[in-house]
Formats: structure tokens, sequence, C-alpha cells
DNA sequence: GACATAAGATTAGATATCGAACTATTTGAT
DNA sequence: ATCAAATAGTTCGATATCTAATCTTATGTC
């Protein structure tokens, strides 16, 4: 029987595969800190953006509004962050770190600075901006 | 304040992020021809092996086995593929692709191969291998 | 040959995600 | 000033995935 595809398995392929690997690779590493890749990637979007409200961190994060609201109620039942209106535009909420959230946020960017250095191992970083580069194409390609 | 991470985003972000963009609007192009990535992937896996059993399956496509079960259950009741015990080993399940099977695998394919070009563009074979290369170190350094 | 162990598959229960429908609040048009 | 449209969040129901437990069948040891 002929392969199903004319030549080499589509790039996509390649990609959602090694993209799978590491996710589950990094929260395993995050795992052994008492976090979660979602609760990580919430922590960290509230750090960098000062006072955001949840559209914003949810698109800063890359997922829909009703899935972040789902990573914060189980957060803000853990104690790891409050949300409160904000007074000039009730509509939104602001979104703050309690002190247990600040803690749990540095121990996760400890886990994930090993393993960063862990992924990069041997590739140096002239390399990882080609990649960064390609990648960035091929988003502009599935747009187009 | 200062930036949450000392340097650059991790690369890992940017792989995360890219791959569910992919996934996302791969998927939708499949939709247009009555498919999810889930079940092209399936389809797929059955096409590139011959009479392969669920194990083999699910690790070709990079699930568990449970996971599979569940697609080949949705794809069975919508009369996509047929499960057989095998008689020399009756712990196996042969699957095999029904007429409406291998038609919607024929359709899936034309669009992938047309998300391929789409994915592809711009990109030259040579820039893709080596897009490729360092997607294998970065498997190779999770693992490691 | 009987029984423990292994292997393939399924089931059950959990989390993550989405889109669509809904609620509350603000803005804007007349 | 009223009321329609827009914006921020939440809720609901669906799909995809995982791990752990279970079921069925096969293998191997004694």
């Amino acid at each position: 029987m002929k392969p199903p595809f004319p030549d080499r398995p589509p790039i996509g392929f390649d990609l959602h595969r090694t993209a799978r690997l590491l996710a589950q690779a990094f929260d395993t590493a995050l795992a052994d800190e008492g976090g979660t890749l979602p609760v990580w990637l919430t922590l960290l979007a509230i750090k960098a953006q000062q006072s955001a409200n949840q559209r914003e961190l949810a698109s800063s994060i890359g997922i829909r509004g009703a899935t972040l609201t789902h990573h914060l109620n189980g957060m803000e039942a853990q104690g790891l962050l409050t949300r409160q209106r904000d007074p000039d535009n009730r509509r939104m909420h602001r979104v703050s770190l309690t002190p247990a959230g600040e803690s749990l946020f540095r121990k996760l960017r400890g886990a994930a600075i090993t393993f960063d250095k862990r992924l990069r191992g041997g590739l140096p970083d002239e390399k990882l901006a080609e990649l960064a580069q390609m990648l960035a194409v091929l988003r502009a390609n599935i747009d187009s």
C-alpha cells in the first residue's frame, strides 16, 4: 500500500507532538512544587501585568475568559488570589495575589527556570532565536 | 516592578502557544470537511499502519489507550470503523475503516494537505528541516 | 493443569478547554 | 432621560485528555 501522505509528514505534526511532550514534562516538573501548568501561567500573567482585568489576563495566557474563570475559582478557593470589582468600572474584576499566591509563584518560577535550562541544553541563543523566528512565521501563515 | 523572568520568555512558551494556535486553526479546517483533529489523527494512524492493534495506534498518535478507546467508540458509532478481536490473540482488537471511514479519510487528507501548504507558505524545505531538527533536540532534552 | 503475572482494552472519575447563553454594568444615540 | 448596544464575567454543556481501577485473555512456572 502507498503511504497516506505524498512526502514527509506535515510540519504541524512534529510541532504538535513536541509541544505536547513539552507541556506534559513541564507540568510534571511543576507538580513537584505543588502547581500545574495553568496555575503557573495564571500566576505569571498576574505578575507580569500590573492589576489587569480578567479579559486581559486570559488574552495574555491565550485562553478564553470562561477557562480563566474556572482557574481563578480554583485558585481563589485555594487562597492564592483575590478578585475585587474595580470601583471605577464595576464590570471588571481586579485580580491580585495573596501572600500564598506570591509564595507559590516564586516556587514555580524556580521550577520553570530549571526546566527551561534543561530544555535549552546544548542549543545556543542564536539557534533559539531562529526557532522563535520560524514559529513566528508559522503563526503568521496560520492567519493568512 | 521588575519583570517576573530574568531575560526573554522561555522557549517553551512560544512553542506551546504556536502549537495551540496551529491545532485550533487546523481543527477549524477539518471541521469544514466534517472532521476533528483527533478523528483525523486516528484515521491517519489506521491507514498508516496495516491492521495495528489499539495499543499501537494510540502510541503512534501520542495518546493513551483510554483516550483512543473514547474516540474509537465515537467513530464506530458514526460507522467510520469496525473493531474485531484478533482470532490469534483475542486480547487485541483489529481496527479497520468502513467505506464511510475511507471516504472521510480522503476528504480530511485533502484538507490537511491544503492546510499544510498554507502553513509552510514562504518557508523553504531547508528551513523546515532545520525546524524539525531543532524540535528533535528539544524532545531529546526533555528526556535527559 | 492451576494459578500468578502480564498484556490489551474498557470504564470511571478527574482536569482543561471551548462556544453559546446568560447576568451585570457601562456607553452612546436620540 | 431612556433604552439599545457593547463590555466583563459567569454558567452550562460539550469534547479531549489523563490516571487508576477493572475486565478479559494469554503466558509461564511449578
